[in-house]
DNA sequence: CAAGATTTGTTATAAAGTAACATTTTCGAG
DNA sequence: CTCGAAAATGTTACTTTATAACAAATCTTG
């Protein structure tokens, strides 16, 4: 497995159960809420794993850069970034409302400063540069227009 | 009460209920949640509200552009326009991840604007042009360095 | 006023997340 | 190797957040 011997090369502790969390994430293909995990990993993978593991083994995850978290919707997703060279860099997230299909997107730099300075400007610094953006992807038709 | 007046010319119906919601809103000057602004009307207002009809209320204020509700944070606000002559806009939020403290901006249309275009370019549309940011305050010294 | 629609009350429960402590596993020092 | 500390996982209980389902009250409008 690939993400395995990065996470050699890199010092980072794969276990099992962590390995199988990381490998139920990267299978699902879209944003899972860690119940929703919990339930993927013991139906399509026969993996039998508590909530509450699965919540410590995501914060794990997450610290070691291997999946994002999606503060608009509770939900996890692998980084994409995960079997390239990439370094890793500020992520960017369009997410579909309807069916949870997330893209991890390169917004210009220059737009993020802007955000930046406008946060300044008002006396805010900004914690991240995650961004996290409602959408609707081209499978699902909006039912909303936009403003 | 000014908030009132505008409803009337607007055909917003605000009933009691509702307008005590608005008001704990107005006046904890902060993001607070459908739980705690129960308990906040309650303790500093004096309204009995249960949590059932108070997500009820926030929905309908919402809809009505009177508050709104931060995905991330699971929090609800009202809306810095409420009593001034601005058309409702797409908000933006600087959010103090230490204490809640919640500023409404306005980034330039250019921005928005690159956000919608990398949208476009990866098959998405926007649903709505909010943007969440994850801040520190000037009062909060941040514990985590910017990326 | 009567009848339908809207709003609010009430109860129960689902879903999401965390605290606290027990047990097991890992891994380096001796 | 083996002892012991640290890390990882198991277990139970609980808090917070949110919604479902139905009843009662209130508000329109003919």
């Amino acid at each position: 497995m690939r993400a395995q011997e990065l996470c050699a090369e890199s010092g980072i502790k794969l276990t099992a159960k962590r390995a199988q969390v990381l490998e139920g994430l990267v299978k699902s293909k879209k944003a899972l809420s860690a119940y929703a995990l919990t339930d993927y990993c013991r139906q399509e993978l026969g993996y039998e794993l508590l909530p509450m593991s699965v919540y410590r083994i995501l914060e794990f995850l997450e610290e070691n850069d291997l999946i994002h978290r999606l503060n608009t919707t509770n939900k996890y997703i692998a980084c994409s970034h995960i079997t390239c060279e990439h370094s890793h860099q500020a992520p960017q997230f369009l997410i579909c409302k309807s069916c949870s299909k997330v893209e991890e997107v390169s917004i210009p730099k220059t737009v993020v400063a802007s955000v930046e300075k406008a946060a300044e400007q008002a006396g805010f610094q900004l914690a991240n540069n995650q961004l996290e953006i409602e959408c609707y992807c081209a499978d699902c038709p909006s039912t909303e227009s936009v403003v």
